[in-house]
DNA sequence: AATAACGTTCAG
DNA sequence: CTGAACGTTATT
């Protein structure tokens, strides 16, 4: 795959480079009416179809063109020649609004929510688009009240019209407005959900798998119907087998919820009758006002408990990808683990809870898979059954058994036990990287041990890194695997087999943030009641929950739902699997660790083109395919990234890394670095010498904190470097890990006294490093700063 | 199926 | 009117 990649690198700057061999003729297609035509014709369907654009108000719109990526390499400013016509990657708006001149089909007139203060009435008399038949309405200009609009979240002013609702209509039309970020991206990485070929995939069991993930996804609301009546598509590639193992493991739970007393409970929930809506689809009964969005928030019962909110979440695992076999895996580890039982003993009665739903729908649909489930037939179906409405909303089990799974939290728990994957500690691990290291490595290595085994890289590293569990260890002596010691000795870990890259489906989702309404301050109850605890009350509860459980607490109902998806909560998601990339997105967190995981380069530039407020990035043990996602994406606000023990990572690729952009266009592309506002470089375990230290003190002028822990190549001479006079480095350097860097001497700690902010040092193992040139670098620098020795070796400044 | 290209719509 | 860029179509 390294290859593969590769590969395409290649062509996309040779592509982006020159005019172009003519592969195709531009003439031609220009005039021509037929593509007028065409086009035209589409629009007729649906009446005057309105183009939407950008809110300039997201992230994302408030970026600059990165001027790096496919699209800008194609603007005329950047050099191109301006025929794609699309915006740039880092700038794709998040939630595409309708036009200004935007008008009802009905009334001629724009959204008047402006005049009202009334939620209800806000909506009411805003402009509405249906996805489904593009109509742009005030929900007031339409007659047909007895039918519900279900209102997508994910997209302002985007729904189901009643309409199309009641006619059960599925959006053929792909999906609905603002889809662009799924289509015509390079790369593959955001396609289109195909949903013509799946439908005639067989039924589900084995789809489950996959239709959790799609079913999930956040435009669920949009297209489901779509989906479902075309039904389920999974991924090609995905032989159905893999699924059924996963099913029995995932889907062990679910049947048995049905059966299970548990299952009463979750009648309990059901109970409520009232329709919920979901927010993100809400459907509305008969029996309320169809169009109230307010229902929403009125929500009665909280009975659905997280149908919509599930979707949320679900909706998130947008990447699938090749990750089956993680899923795979991760779900086993799961359900091996005590913990996890333990964990889905809790959880159960949740599950049931949807899954018992998502049973009976699914068996009345076929599952779609895709992205949205929901509700299409769902509302079809409920009306005539009753029952049938809380359910509609759910996805087949599948998803429930699979959302599970995915998230994160549960890796972490899960897998604690079971990893064996071993990192390499140092000595004594206290060093604040290590440590860190250590534990996330068990994380996530619990999650998915599959590293690549070895590339050639790798072998050629192999002294240094352990590449795989299995393997023997990394050659440094004086480590040994905490954890592993600890936990379970190693483990027969698969082999490794990377992901192939598949397909990347990530794309079939819009993936949006939450919606900007806020969420209700209190818990709705079925007396129609408030409870009296406020929503900030339950978030000081929710933050001292582990990510795991907050997973559990959002499958409780809607409003928990929504308020576990706080940006508080998650300030830090870690242990994540490729599967929940979407749901990265939507949380937006501010730190990523996928620290030890198999991300594909794909994934993770996918990840990180849509995260524009992320500061901490840590991969440590990922491969250097992954890793270079960096080189061309950009990611000005990273301030700590993490690359220890990449495979892979050398001098060579350093410069990939840190060098700035080598095809400026005449336009005014900075030649700063990508990575120059980085101020925590953690590089453990990299065979790299001093051509990357210059590279380093040359292209991060704030760094403060830097790791090179476990480098053998690090001598005195780079830490000269490092502290030569003319570089910002030597008085932003703060921390300096050079743990276990049998090369470097006492010789460093003189130079060490030209850091003018230096605060703590960390020498500790260098073997050629001795008390005395401590104590002595302490008697020297006494004269200004005040040092002492923690441990032996390791030097901090006394505040 | 993926992605390049284009006509047309939007905002200013 | 112009630059940007959406959503569709043409090509590969």
């Amino acid at each position: 795959m390294a290859m593969s990649l590769s590969a395409e690198d290649e062509d996309y700057d040779s592509d982006s480079e020159q005019p172009r061999p003519p592969n195709r003729p531009k003439p031609k297609m220009a005039a021509s009416p037929a593509s007028a035509v065409k086009l035209s014709a589409s629009r007729g369907t649906s009446g005057a179809r309105r183009r939407r654009t950008r809110c300039r108000k997201c992230e994302a719109c408030l970026r600059t063109e990165c001027g790096e990526c496919h699209f800008c390499k194609d603007m005329k400013k950047f050099g191109g020649p301006g025929r794609m016509k699309q915006s740039c990657i880092m700038r794709q708006c998040i939630a595409p609004v309708l036009p200004h001149t935007a008008v009802c089909l009905i009334c001629g007139e724009a959204g008047k929510e402006d005049t009202v203060e009334d939620e209800e009435e806000k909506f009411n008399l805003m402009l509405m688009e249906c996805s489904i038949c593009n109509e742009i309405v005030h929900p007031n200009c339409l007659k047909v009240k007895d039918s519900n609009g279900v209102v997508n979240e994910e997209l302002p002013n985007c729904w189901e019209c009643p309409k199309c609702n009641h006619a059960g209509k599925t959006g053929k039309q792909k999906r609905g407005p603002g889809f662009k970020y799924a289509s015509n991206l390079p790369g593959s990485l955001l396609k289109e959900p195909r949903l013509s070929r799946d439908l005639k995939e067989e039924p589900d069991p084995p789809m489950v798998a996959t239709a959790t993930v799609t079913a999930l996804t956040a435009t669920s609301a949009v297209k489901r119907k779509a989906e479902r009546d075309e039904c389920p598509k999974r991924k090609e590639e995905e032989p159905p087998k893999k699924r059924s193992p996963l099913l029995s493991l995932d889907g062990t739970p679910r049947p048995r919820l049905e059966d299970n007393p548990l299952r009463k409970k979750r009648k309990l929930f059901d109970t409520n009758e009232e329709p919920v809506m979901v927010k993100k689809k809400k459907k509305l009964s008969k029996l309320e006002d169809p169009l109230t969005p307010k229902l929403l928030r009125q929500i009665k019962t909280e009975n659905d408990h997280g149908d919509e909110e599930d979707d949320q979440d679900d909706d998130e695992e947008g990447p699938e990808e090749d990750d089956e076999q993680e899923e795979e895996e991760t779900v086993k580890k799961e359900r091996d683990s005590g913990a996890e039982d333990k964990a889905k003993v809790l959880l159960s009665p949740l599950l049931r809870t949807s899954a018992g739903r998502e049973t009976d729908q699914a068996s009345s649909n076929s599952p779609r898979a895709g992205p949205s489930s929901e509700s299409g037939d769902a509302q079809e179906k409920s009306a005539a059954q009753p029952k049938a409405r809380h359910q509609r909303r759910r996805l087949p089990n599948k998803e429930s058994g699979k959302e599970f799974n995915p998230e994160a939290p549960n890796t972490e728990d899960c897998l604690s036990n079971q990893n064996h994957t071993r990192k390499p500690l140092k000595p004594e691990d206290s060093t604040t990287n290590q440590s860190r290291r250590a534990l996330k490595l068990e994380e996530s290595m619990a999650n998915h041990n599959r590293r690549p085994l070895k590339t050639e890289d790798s072998l050629a590293n192999q002294n240094h890194r352990g590449r795989e569990l299995n393997e023997t260890p990394r050659g440094y002596p004086p480590l040994s695997w905490n954890r592993s010691a600890q936990i379970t000795p190693v483990c027969p870990r698969p082999l490794p087999c990377r992901s192939p890259p598949k397909c990347i489906q990530m794309e079939r989702h819009v993936i949006r943030p939450p919606p900007i309404s806020p969420p209700p301050d209190r818990l709705p109850l079925n007396d129609g009641e408030e409870h009296v605890m406020r929503r900030e009350v339950w978030m000081s509860v929710f933050s001292h929950l582990t990510h795991r459980d907050l997973c559990v607490c959002m499958r409780v109902c809607r409003t928990w739902n929504r308020w576990c998806c706080d940006k508080r909560l998650w300030k830090q998601i870690k242990s994540i699997t490729p599967l929940m990339l979407s749901g990265i997105i939507r949380r937006q967190p501010a730190a990523l660790d996928l620290s030890w995981t198999n991300i594909s380069k794909k994934q993770l530039s996918w990840l990180i083109n849509r995260l524009p407020g992320l500061r901490v990035l840590l991969l440590s043990g990922c491969s250097w395919v992954a890793v270079s996602a960096l080189c061309t994406s950009s990611c000005p606000p990273l301030r700590t990234l993490d690359v220890q023990w990449v495979e892979g990572l050398k001098d060579a690729q350093m410069r990939d890394l840190l060098s700035p952009p080598t095809d400026n266009r005449p336009g005014q592309l900075d030649n700063r670095s990508k990575l120059r506002n980085v101020e925590d470089l953690r590089l453990a375990g990299l065979d790299i010498t001093d051509t990357s230290l210059r590279l380093i003190i040359r292209y991060m002028p704030s760094l403060s904190k830097l790791d090179l822990s476990y480098c053998n190549h690090v001598t005195d001479q780079s830490v000269n470097i490092l502290t030569a006079a003319g570089t910002t480095t030597r008085d932003s350097l703060t921390d300096i890990n050079l743990s276990v860097c049998n090369r470097v001497t006492d010789l460093s700690l003189t130079y060490f006294k030209r850091c003018g902010s230096i605060c703590h040092i960390d020498l500790r193992f260098c073997k050629q490093v001795t008390k005395e040139g401590c104590d002595q670098f302490i008697a020297e620098m006494s004269v200004s700063v005040q040092f002492e020795l923690i441990e032996e070796k390791l030097l901090q400044k006394i505040s």
